[in-house]
DNA sequence: GGCATATTAGGACAGGCGTCCTAAACGATG
DNA sequence: CATCGTTTAGGACGCCTGTCCTAATATGCC
């Protein structure tokens, strides 16, 4: 087994276990026994912990661009791409109920600890902040683009914190309906743009 | 000084490292630090780490408590008192941009470690949950009551979580607004019920 | 003042952590 | 088969953690 492979192995490990349990609280020791090699050997293929740390912040970057790439091959609306977007709390409900979000909670536990991957982390935020505004601005809101985008990862987060915190899944589809049909006034296309963004789509 | 006033002064200080640094990585010289007493002493008046994360919870639910019983008696309209809730991300916007929202970060850090007392924290939630659900019922929702308690606690953590990864002071203040707008039909007062919560403000 | 109690300080202890080192096993190549 | 670089295992090291123990100090009561 190559150590491409063998690396490729700690950071899937690693990646998991630090969504599970969170970066701090998990171990070399932990990692190790996950993908059955000695604690000693892991200092081989990463100079430390912060390393792997680095390497899966990496990997998720990578795995949601390839993401948001593949959506926008799918998908030929913008609406349709954002609606996918909230579909995620859905699409992941079980490992979001039990682990919340992995972004959020990611960046949430650097920046208590100082870490100073924190901003490598931040990244994830802003991959899907700028997705989301190009999406609103496709949909012809490129004043508000930006805040709408916000709003839909505020969206996000606050469903995946509660759904965690309370177990609930009905909440999270009853949030995502009214997501949905708060969107619709957008994707309708025949609004005009008003001072006060959200205002025409309440009114 | 009484072993009352000190036992308060610990939890004071732990109350404050905990939300800033989290509770694991606050290890016990930091909070003897603190509170200037040495570490040894800290089992006079505290039996475990444990210990002390349930005085801190205990603190913080009876502080949060006391507040929405101040808020009951200074505020007569409950969409007033609703307001008052969601303006809490305004005014604690500058310890929300630095370290986040006490009740998520924490319930979010302790689910994490497997921590027992997780169900203790989680107490917040339910703590705020069941005010909201009161004066939703009040304005005379009671049967979506739950349902629009969740959607504004979820908006509070999805604005917490995004001005703390982005240090968004504009955004916090965006958000607000447009909560604001959502709630007005709901105080209002004279709309019908419609099936599908949320339906009705959108239309 | 003397005495019992309440409170404190400081160090000892075992365990776990991230890190590092060294030697052994492996696999491909001549 | 021999030899090389690659990959591995396992343990040692120093540090920090939460916990506990004991002796010293402060405090309040007769």
């Amino acid at each position: 087994m190559g150590a491409a492979t063998t690396r490729a192995h700690i950071v899937e490990a690693a990646d998991r276990l630090f969504y599970r349990q969170g970066y701090e609280h998990t171990s070399f020791a932990a990692i190790a026994e996950a993908v059955h090699i000695s604690r000693g050997n892991f200092y081989y293929h990463f100079k430390s912990k912060d390393d792997i740390l680095s390497a899966v912040i990496a990997a998720r970057l990578e795995s949601r661009r390839r993401m948001l790439e593949r959506w926008e091959a799918e998908e030929t609306d913008p609406a349709d791409r954002i609606r996918r977007f909230v579909e995620i709390v859905v699409t992941n409900r079980a490992d979001i109920q039990r682990y919340g979000c992995p972004v959020g909670t990611l960046t949430t536990e650097l920046a208590k600890l100082g870490h100073p991957a924190l901003d490598d982390a931040g990244g994830l935020f802003t991959l899907f902040r700028a997705w989301l505004r190009e999406q609103f601005t496709q949909l012809g809101h490129p004043a508000q683009a930006d805040a709408l985008a916000m709003h839909v990862l505020a969206f996000s987060q606050g469903v995946a914190t509660l759904a965690h915190a309370f177990r609930d899944e009905d909440f999270i589809h009853r949030e995502v309906q009214r997501m949905h049909e708060w969107l619709s006034a957008y994707s309708a296309g025949a609004l005009s743009a008003a001072p006060g963004d959200g205002a025409q789509a309440d009114a």
